[in-house]
DNA sequence: AAGCTGAATGTTAGCGTTCACACTGGCTGA
DNA sequence: TCAGCCAGTGTGAACGCTAACATTCAGCTT
């Protein structure tokens, strides 16, 4: 009885309107709305394809019809017979740090404003074949594009062996690299956090990088690099994190035994949080004794002690930018070129005027209550 | 030319091995293998979908054939037919805090386990018609159920709007509540987090919670409240915040003022690490003056100034039994019912004996006057 | 007036799966 | 011996949509 499946063969009076409702049960597909309205199937994908294809009037029968039945398309299908899914797929490395789950909403958001759906698959491990089986899995799932936010060297290599022809990007990539990637300008970022040191009187600036292979620190360690040898300033060794507190914390340990040091350029700022733990630990006071800037902004740096100076990248403006590229890339406009997004120095309390000369070694302290502060 | 078009109608032969290859430039279908292996395409669907309906040669043959094509099957195509999606959507508020992140990679990796996909959704306002727009646009992207991690009252009330049956799951959602939910138990972390303070001599613990209309912090402060009567102390007022760094900074510059206060527990990390920061600024000493404990366990709380006491959430677990929860659902396996996660306390340097009785109001240095005012 | 044009709409044929059923043919049991 | 069965396999028809082509018919041109 629900459905009606012997309609007559001679149905020349079928295209009446409200003749035959879709059988109840079942999702309404395009051919009840079309039942409905008294038109075609075809009509109703041309309102929602091409609304101007269609006249005034027809159109608003199909859309009250849209209306009344609570029609949505069913995306498989179009997917089936256009090839596209409309859905674009994230690999995310560590998305609990502040800067990649940023990121990621950031992608999401612009992605959503573009009419595409987001598909994440999160890497286990950061090696080469963990990516390929991203990718991979993400293919399966027919996304029309791939956003990598998990910017190592390793994995913008792996991309290479993409075997068809998807465009893939990569955020915080490396410019001009193979795979194409949007990015905020680490080395900028690095120069301002450096320059803030050294016109503060500094004489140099330690250190205290991301992991090797991941483009970030590669950049934020060059700009460093390079900003002290044009000022002419001598360049400590660097030392390497991995972005976590703890690994922080363990070289600020070493940091806080090193003599003269005055300044530090913290690769993120949750590492930098690490830092300053160690220092209070070691009786050094920030920034009296020693300068330190972050990286990153992460909401949380403002209520360090002492509030941290860090550089601000925008994640929402480099998610945004990212799918657009990825969006020109999918459209068939290759080689769009988006300029890098520009960070922004944020000065709290973690930085001052260096130490006066000639002060004793910095793990030497007054006796008596090291945190204190001589009031 | 590289595409085969003019293949004969009469095509009686077709079913030799390895004749009529995949027309190049395509990717290969069901088809396309079944061709190579000499079979027809139902044997490959089965060889995929119930292999041991398949005699051992036969599936031996067809698996050879889909490893030479790199046959990979069309998911958009199997959704059609069968309505599912293999595909699980994830609604999100604020993913860049530290419990939601953890929880989405929670999902994301047991979704993996059992071979879904995940789908993304983000809320840019937490308002009911948000909700209810991430939840119509997961559903036209076909997914088979929904996780919700934004466990406000409003959205759980919003669930409840859901037109069709589509399983639909909150994390840290109300047990018992209309929508079926998953969590950490909330209500004994809190007593946790607070029978540590009272065991340590605290007369009584101040509460700065999480905003309204989240079941977390309900939950958090009723156990709050519950221990507190339960051992006949007094209960002071409960202050709110909004889970941010900002706001427990702010609630923090109130209470540095309030007379008696020798324990806080506050909600979550974030926020200590604010009220953290407005103590110092107010010459409140944690924990010489005041004791503090968390909630969540960020991996920075650790770092700390001090380091934070507070009660760890093991969010993997969460989402691990979320996904397994919403599976049952999906699988009609209904009213399946999952203990909640055990919460635990990490016991740091934030939390220490209360002042010594007496003692002027916090914001003066201990100079050893009696705290107990006699009144 | 006949023919052409083009905008609006309709018809048909897939897209690559799975489902429901039909067909084999070797084995069972009477 | 032969109906009956069952495991293994094949056939054809959906699923809901869009692409490509077909049809209609008003408004022109000639």
């Amino acid at each position: 009885m629900a459905q009606t499946e012997e309609r007559s063969n001679t149905d020349e009076s079928l295209r009446e309107p409200s003749v035959e409702a879709k059988p109840s049960g079942r999702r309404p597909s395009m051919t009840d709305v079309a039942n409905l309205a008294g038109v075609s199937h075809m009509t109703v994908s041309r309102v929602l394809n091409e609304p101007d294809s269609v006249t005034n009037q027809t159109r608003a029968k199909v859309v009250a019809a849209i209306r009344e039945l609570d029609y949505h398309p069913n995306y498989a299908a179009r997917t089936l017979v256009t090839g596209r899914s409309k859905t674009l797929g994230v690999v995310a490395l560590d998305s609990t740090l502040y800067g990649p789950a940023s990121t990621l909403y950031g992608v999401e958001s612009a992605a959503r404003d573009s009419e595409y759906g987001i598909s994440i698959v999160s890497l286990r491990a950061p090696n080469r074949q963990s990516i390929t089986e991203a990718i991979e899995r993400l293919r399966a799932q027919e996304v029309d594009g791939i956003v990598v936010i998990a910017p190592r060297v390793a994995a913008v290599r792996a991309l290479q062996y993409v075997p068809k022809p998807l465009p893939i990007i990569a955020t915080q990539g490396a410019p001009g690299g193979a795979v194409p990637g949007v990015s905020v300008d680490q080395y900028a970022g690095a120069r301002l956090a450096v320059e803030h040191l050294l016109k503060l009187g500094h004489r140099t600036v330690y250190h205290v990088a991301g992991p090797v292979e991941w483009f970030e620190a590669e950049e934020r360690e060059r700009g460093w690099r390079e900003t002290l040898r044009d000022a002419g300033a001598s360049i400590a060794p660097v030392l390497r994190g991995d972005w976590s507190p703890r690994s922080g914390y363990e070289l600020g340990c070493q940091l806080s035994e090193e003599e003269g040091l005055t300044a530090v350029f913290v690769a993120n700022d949750e590492m930098a949080l690490g830092l300053l733990r160690a220092f209070t630990e070691a009786g050094v006071e920030v920034p009296r004794d020693v300068s330190i800037v972050g990286f990153d902004d992460d909401p949380a740096a403002e209520y360090f002690s002492p509030p941290l100076t860090t550089v601000r990248q925008d994640f929402i403006e480099l998610g945004r930018r990212t799918v657009t590229l990825l969006l020109a890339g999918i459209e068939g406009r290759r080689n769009e070129v988006l300029p890098s997004v520009r960070p922004e120095l944020i000065v709290r309390q973690s930085t001052g005027l260096p130490k006066r000369r000639g002060g004793a070694g910095l793990r030497f302290r007054p006796t008596g209550s090291p945190r204190r502060s001589p009031r």
